[in-house]
DNA sequence: CAGTGGTCTAGACCACCCT
DNA sequence: GGGTGGTCTAGACCACTGG
């Protein structure tokens, strides 16, 4: 690290144009991953490490075009990437700059397990429940499945360095029936998922709070009643097709939802 | 409303390929509404109308842009869009599908205030505080400034129909000391910002849960000590300097936050 | 005025999927 | 092999901003 970047305090942009010199010259035009990929990622750690410092302007897109010796809508698109992110803002006729402030991670379509694994966390999980059962009408409307069919349950509890974090009850179409509590146990629920070909890629959440109910207050080592964070989700497949429901909740000393909102 | 789209349950996508006669044939060339967004717009009508059906696949991006008479990428662009709202599904070697399953509103960057307007409410607010204090060490490494620099705080009880629903707490930079309550009891809070020229374009958020503090249980009007949903925001303008920190909390059983989430 | 990003075009090649 | 989306190019015109 060098000097902390700290926010001006006079409300005014700076506006020195730096480059970290050639950071940019190892492109691999062959390889599988694309152009404007490779910019944005370069353009993100040098933004995220500092070495292009909040509040600094960008060169026009089409001079950086040229220095990369790449096409316009090219760099636009690396950029663009970015202004998603919530990294860099653009202005017509004034430019594109390093958002001031500092910059956090974006809410990713991850997994409670994943989002623990990637905070240098070691997640567990224990299986409470795994039946199949006959679902209920939301449960049958939510998968898109008829009333009554076949679903497999499961009561998970995710613990962090053996501390309980969160309780899991997921609702899967039948065909997911085999996956053992052992292999659930192992890793986590989309990780599963994944591995039998089944790509999560659109999830709908509602996030809430409520008292603990029944067991979980036991189950989370907190207060009877006490409050616990709420999140329910379903998540589709590539076709469409929903995959998973489930309501969880979370104890709220040890997990919150972080997103970053970008205007359009 | 035709026949209703119910979700198929031999888990096979549709695949009849469904066009609502020419409901494209308006396009202003001349107008300052872009091309892409013109079609995008009238597309997710379509679809949420159910006048494209769940599940069925469009027409290839060069076929779309011959019949409208617009290029590949002006089309490409369209759909992006709405793939990005998690309302259709591309997949290389196949097509574009209209995703399967009810479709629900975008968390957009929104105040409160717009999304009780926006779901038939009446919010009303009462100002509870409304003072220039000296901020403390984390509003001030919050909004950027310097420790123990002149702030705005403001607490506010937002209502629907005469229910409490929210306690808000927010923290200004000085400049704008000279918002009145009376405009705050109008207004929403970025309504008033943006007739100020300062639009807020990024904003970090983090929700929890916790138990209702102090006053804020009789101000909701739920039990002592009861469940609050709760949320923190830093919101910045175009050039990214922080404009407003604020810190909510929310009766769970009246509010919840929504998110699509779509996979890169 | 010159410079910037916002939009749009008309091509091209490739990777992937299905049959 | 034929069709799809994924990527990339080299131009063009416009709207907005600043001095």
């Amino acid at each position: 690290m060098t000097a902390a970047p700290e926010p001006r305090k006079d409300g005014m942009a700076s506006e020195e144009m730096v480059w970290p010199d050639e950071l940019f010259l190892d492109l691999d035009r062959n390889g599988p991953v694309p152009l404007y990929f490779q910019v944005s990622s370069r353009l993100e750690a040098a933004i995220r490490s500092g070495a292009i410092p909040p509040g600094s302007r960008l060169e026009n897109e089409i001079a950086i075009g040229q220095r990369l010796g790449l096409s316009r809508p090219t760099i636009r698109r690396a950029i663009q990437e970015l202004v998603d992110k919530g990294l860099l803002v653009r202005r017509r006729g004034i430019g594109t700059q390093v958002i001031q402030g500092q910059v956090t991670r974006q809410v990713e379509l991850t997994s409670l397990y994943d989002d623990l694994r990637n905070s240098d966390k070691e997640p567990s999980t224990t299986v409470i429940k795994h039946a199949v059962i006959p679902a209920t009408d939301l449960v049958a409307n939510m998968l898109g499945l008829p009333a009554g069919a076949d679903v497999l349950y499961l009561r998970r509890l995710r613990s962090t360095d053996d501390v309980p974090v969160a309780v899991l009850e997921n609702y899967l179409p039948p065909e997911f029936a085999d996956i053992s509590p052992e292999n659930l146990e192992a890793r986590g629920l989309y990780q599963i998922l994944r591995s039998r070909g089944v790509g999560i890629r659109i999830a709908q959440q509602k996030i809430g709070a409520r008292r603990a109910q029944r067991d979980e207050s036991r189950l989370l080592g907190i207060d009877k009643g006490g409050p616990v964070l709420t999140m329910e989700r379903v998540a589709y497949d590539n076709t469409g097709r929903a995959v998973e429901f489930g309501h969880h909740c979370y104890r709220p000393d040890l997990y919150g939802f972080e997103t970053t909102l970008v205007a359009k």
